[in-house]
DNA sequence: CTTATTCAACTACATAACGTAGTAGATTTT
DNA sequence: AAAATCTACTACGTTATGTAGTTGAATAAG
């Protein structure tokens, strides 16, 4: 088994961040309609884009050798479902860049993260505000 | 020219987290030593690591192309440099690394990085609160 | 001025991740 | 028994990166 790791490309949509075409394709369906064989997701898939049933079995063991899926023996044939849940996974990635980059690259993050909040929402320099008001009081 | 992009990898150190190994030694060499030549670069890489003078060659050329350095010509050989200052590289890649995680993994974000912040570092969590005060009398 | 050195450009090969797909052999359905 | 389905295995293309040799031009050394 090897263990997964991810790298995070800023220019790319959505899960294609982390993910490759394909890849992010078929998570996208496995998150959306839950454990799925890979014919089903063949099915699912077939529409979009025209490809191989080997193609998307590949890519699927793939996934499960990353242990992003998990392969669950049903008869002769396997069902494969995400690991974590997409808010799980989406946390659990964030976080991973998030610790990066404050390891590495943090002195002029904070101010950063300020400013882009605000282009993204202003909203959410309240919210993050009040998160913060929250932990200060934890912290005393 | 091919346009520049980078891919983040969070289990990577330091400036690993964006360029190769090779990559990273060189635009090391490079922001504490100005503009250098290849051969100034080979000579001080080849302590730590035994290489060739021409892979020292191809690796600055292909940052060249990308744009990540500058060549300047010299009598007949080149000077290569920084296009970006450390500082503005580093602020530029969270930049974009940010940005990009507010577009397509913000839910669980905000809260995170208070957490984040406050095992890296507790007092950062007070930066970012003065920090968000002085954007929140901006704003009104 | 001829030889040796230095340099840039080009070519080339290895590895790793991903997309792509075919074949083989087992199992199940018809 | 034949056809369909499934997994496992093999394989090839592409791209980024590390690695380095060759070639031809320019420069320096003798």
């Amino acid at each position: 088994m090897e263990k997964y790791y991810f790298t995070f490309d800023p220019r790319q949509k959505g899960l294609r961040k982390i993910f490759g075409d394909l890849e992010a394709d078929i998570m996208e369906i496995l998150w959306s309609n839950g454990r799925l064989t890979v014919r089903e997701v063949f099915e699912k898939l077939k529409h979009k884009r025209r490809i191989a049933y080997t193609t998307v079995m590949t890519v699927m063991t793939r996934l499960a050798q990353k242990e992003i899926l998990r392969k669950i023996k049903d008869g002769n044939a396997f069902i494969y479902e995400p690991v974590l849940t997409r808010e799980k996974f989406s946390q659990t990635t964030s976080q991973a860049v998030l610790d990066g980059l404050l390891a590495d690259f943090s002195s002029p993050l904070l101010s950063q993260l300020v400013d882009s909040l605000e282009k993204e929402d202003p909203k959410k320099i309240l919210e993050l505000s009040k998160l913060i008001t929250a932990k200060l009081k934890k912290q005393k």
